[in-house]
DNA sequence: ATCAACGTCTTC
DNA sequence: GAAGACGTTGAT
């Protein structure tokens, strides 16, 4: 067995062996790594185990003795057997040893006596695939490319294997340990990837014209190093390849993603923006061509982003900006051919990811500008991985099956916060989608369904026609091949520099406050500025509320734009994300405030079950198939899993405060979970649970219940089992300020008047509309 | 020497 | 596949 392992795997085993000769001298027999022999390691370095940098948000954070490790950890009371970082101090950007030196020179790192522009080839680089740790500048091999890895610090494929053609598949790279370890870590996948490596060769002829595109570009590659590239125009600009999206790769750690979305807008708030500064600092260009040129596989996030307009109105601010004629001196993102245009549609059909991305596109749109190959050029064997991956994620989406859908005509939606939904464009930008579903159903339609039917204040549809909810992706799209790691460490300059080598008079905080009024499809423009730009406008305080409401794909690459973002609110309702997404998300977002999963499957969903959300304060669950009684125990049971020194019995979910479960088939037996289990609950959206009754309310407001107390807005809107009765029950509610029973078949204003009037003595409600109680202030 | 915890292997 | 265990590395 062991001896037909393929060259890619004997690579990574290797490794293992190595390690297992270390750890384990007598390892025990039977298992899948007593058959993997040692294997010809003459490309492969000594790994050095990444340590923590010390300096990034997590690693300043103190143990947060919650987690599952530091209930592990003896400190905590814990056995001290699984010896793992608080999940909360997890180093977003693990860093070489101090000890690290070069294999060629045997000097460590010497990045700090230089300049930013010479230091990359001084500085250590660890390649992922062979491990070894060089000085860029002691290589002999030169007229190779390197690959830069942003996602780790000083990690690259170095020219030696990225010349030979190795693929980032084959490696198992350091520092990995962060997300290796953690639940729902799509670092695995890259064990899996690599078990698929066989079938690497079938594709590659299955994708002959990829590989031949790509051979195209070999004399490009090699290139000089590290050289910067021209301006580009944008119409020398090709649409992304599979390529492109591993250079995207490159960008995960601290230079963030650029959206695309000016493409589709064409240049609207592009425009409008800052001429003057422009002209100064464009010349940053050079060096933000890097950041900036790569094709943003990223786009789908930045899509669902776009729609947010926090400002409402871009064109106010084109106006102070003087942006009206800004457009030829705009150092506007790399304009995307119309092809492209299309390809970015991609972002809610069944090709959607950064696995796919590309893969809908046969062929290269000609000879790439040189320029653009610069010092992160994929190798064909990265290509073909992808255009794999890219085979796969059409396949399955292929056989999935789409079920009809009821339509009925939009309304308006219920949360005035939100921007337009991404529902409302989605019909003009990608004619495609609808060919592209299967069995005859448009997605977007069933996605459209539930804010189409939002007569009442929550989205809602009518009992009995639930919308269907978005099913997950087929795994392969899903499958992140790197990982990703949380907020950047960007420590950017305080000020801008400019093109005659000064910096620019206005300081970042300045800045900062100014890009505080953007609109996140403005900071996305302003990222693609320049790279200064493009790290200022990834800072989280930006990007405190992400949505993505009924985006359709969540990709991998919108989970890593997520992460980096450490939004306190998420939106993902409607979305189809996955339960391992999900659970990867949560696991990365240790400060999240709301999370709003209307509509998702519960699959995806019950990845609550398993993740710890201690900040967790709005759970919008509503609409979510097959949410019931049993799943909402498994949602607010505490951990059953109680080995020694993890005691933890609270609830996941105990800190909530706004409850949103309309829609749910849940009866008394999960609300009386919900008043023990969330003490703090204080609005509670139970509209169209049609299981809801008198019974319901009195148990929520009984004595000794904390919901009593706590509650201060109920909303059982459309729940038809619901009498005057309820309403009596409400009186003993000592918070209650609104209470919302509209459209409840057996609640009569009569009965609404009379409580207004009982209540009076105390507290001044009001009737707001008809059946919705609200106390006057 | 001690502590923290990385990265891999084992177990469930 | 996920979670747990643990030898060893790296920092102090």
């Amino acid at each position: 067995m062991a001896l037909s392992l393929s060259a890619d795997e004997e690579d990574y085993d290797s490794e293992s062996e190595q390690k297992r000769e270390a750890n384990r001298p007598k390892p025990k027999m039977g298992t899948s790594a007593a058959v993997k022999l040692p294997s010809n390691r003459s490309a492969s370095g000594a790994r050095r185990r990444r340590t923590r940098c010390r300096k990034c948000e997590a690693c300043l954070r103190t143990e947060c003795g919650e987690c599952h490790f530091c209930k592990d950890m003896k400190k905590f009371g814990g056995p001290g057997r699984m010896k793992q970082s608080c999940i909360m101090r997890q180093c977003i950007a693990p860093v070489l040893p101090h000890t690290a030196v070069c294999v060629v020179c045997g000097e460590a790192g010497k990045e700090d006596t230089l300049e930013e522009e010479d230091k990359f080839n001084v500085m250590l680089m660890e390649c992922s695939i062979c491990n070894e740790i060089v000085h860029p500048n002691c290589l002999k091999v030169k007229d190779a490319s390197g690959v830069v890895n942003d996602e780790l610090p000083n990690c690259w494929e170095c020219p030696k294997c990225n010349y030979a053609g190795k693929t980032g598949k084959q490696k198992r790279g350091p520092g990995f340990k962060y997300a290796s370890n953690l639940p729902g870590s799509l670092l695995k996948e890259q064990k899996a990837v690599k078990e698929e490596g066989e079938s690497t060769s079938t594709s590659t002829a299955k994708r002959k014209p990829e590989g031949d595109d790509i051979s195209r570009h070999r004399p490009e590659e090699r290139e000089p190093l590290y050289r910067h590239p021209p301006v580009l125009t944008p119409s020398t600009l090709p649409r992304p390849r599979p390529e492109d999206k591993l250079r995207k790769k490159r960008k995960l750690f601290d230079d963030d993603e650029e959206e695309d979305f000016s493409v589709r807008k064409k240049g609207k708030a592009d425009e409008s923006l800052f001429p003057k500064l422009l002209h100064q600092i464009k010349t940053e260009e050079e060096d933000q061509e890097e950041e900036v040129d790569k094709e943003d596989t990223d786009s789908l996030f930045w899509r669902g982003l776009e729609r947010r307009d926090r400002l409402g109105d871009t064109e106010d601010w084109a106006e102070d900006g003087d942006g009206k004629d800004t457009k030829t001196n705009f150092p506007r993102p790399p304009l995307k051919t119309p092809v492209l245009d299309s390809d970015q549609s991609h972002c809610s059909s069944p090709q959607a990811g950064p696995s796919s991305e590309g893969g809908s596109e046969p062929q290269e749109k000609g000879p790439r500008p040189k320029a653009r190959r610069k010092r992160r050029l994929p190798n064909k064997e990265l290509s073909k991985a992808l255009n794999q991956e890219i085979q796969k994620t059409e396949d399955c989406l292929a056989n999935e099956n789409r079920q009809p859908l009821k339509v009925e005509p939009e309304s308006e939606n219920e949360e005035p916060k939100r921007g337009f939904r991404i529902g409302s464009d989605l019909g003009g930008e990608r004619p495609h989608l609808r060919t592209k579903e299967m069995n005859g159903t448009p997605w977007e339609l069933r996605h459209f369904y539930p804010s189409q039917i939002t007569p009442l204040g929550f989205n809602r549809s009518s009992p009995g026609t639930r919308p269907l909810p978005p099913r997950s992706p087929p795994k392969c799209v899903q499958m992140e091949r790197h990982v990703i790691r949380p907020p950047p460490i960007s420590p950017p300059p305080d000020r801008l520099p400019l093109v005659d080598g000064k910096t620019h008079a206005v300081q970042r905080e300045v800045w900062m406050k100014l890009f505080g009024h953007f609109t996140h499809k403005e900071l996305c423009v302003c990222m693609r500025v320049c790279k200064t730009w493009n790290r200022w406008c990834c800072d989280k305080r930006l990007w405190t509320n992400i949505d993505l409401n009924r985006c359709k794909s969540i990709t991998p690459l919108m989970l890593s734009g997520i992460i980096r973002r450490q939004p306190l609110s998420l939106d993902l309702s409607w979305t189809n994300i996955s339960k391992k997404q999900l659970s990867w998300l949560i696991n990365r977002l240790p400060g999240l405030r709301v999370l709003l999963l209307s509509g998702c499957s519960w699959v995806a969903v019950s990845a609550l079950c398993t993740s710890s959300c201690p900040l967790l304060r709005t759970l919008d669950v509503q609409w979510v198939e097959g949410l019931k009684d049993a799943q909402m125990r498994d949602l607010l049971s505490p951990p059953t899993d109680n080995r020694p020194g993890q005691l933890d019995n609270r609830c996941k979910l105990r800190n909530i405060l706004d409850l949103r479960l309309a829609g749910l088939d849940i009866t008394d037996a999960s609300l009386r979970l919900i008043i023990r289990h969330m003490p703090l609950l204080s609005r509670l959206d139970l509209s169209y649970c049609n299981h809801i009754n008198d019974h319901s309310v009195n148990l929520l407001t009984a004595a000794g219940t904390t919901t009593r107390d706590s509650l201060t807005e109920i909303n059982l809107s459309v729940c038809n089992r619901v009498t005057d009765h309820s309403l009596t029950f409400f009186k003993r509610c000592g918070s209650i300020c609104h209470i919302d029973l509209r459209y409840c078949k057996q609640v009569t204003k009569t009965a609404c008047e009379q409580f207004i009037a009982e209540m009076s003595v105390s507290v001044q409600f009001g009737l707001k509309e008809d059946k919705l109680l609200q106390k006057l202030s």
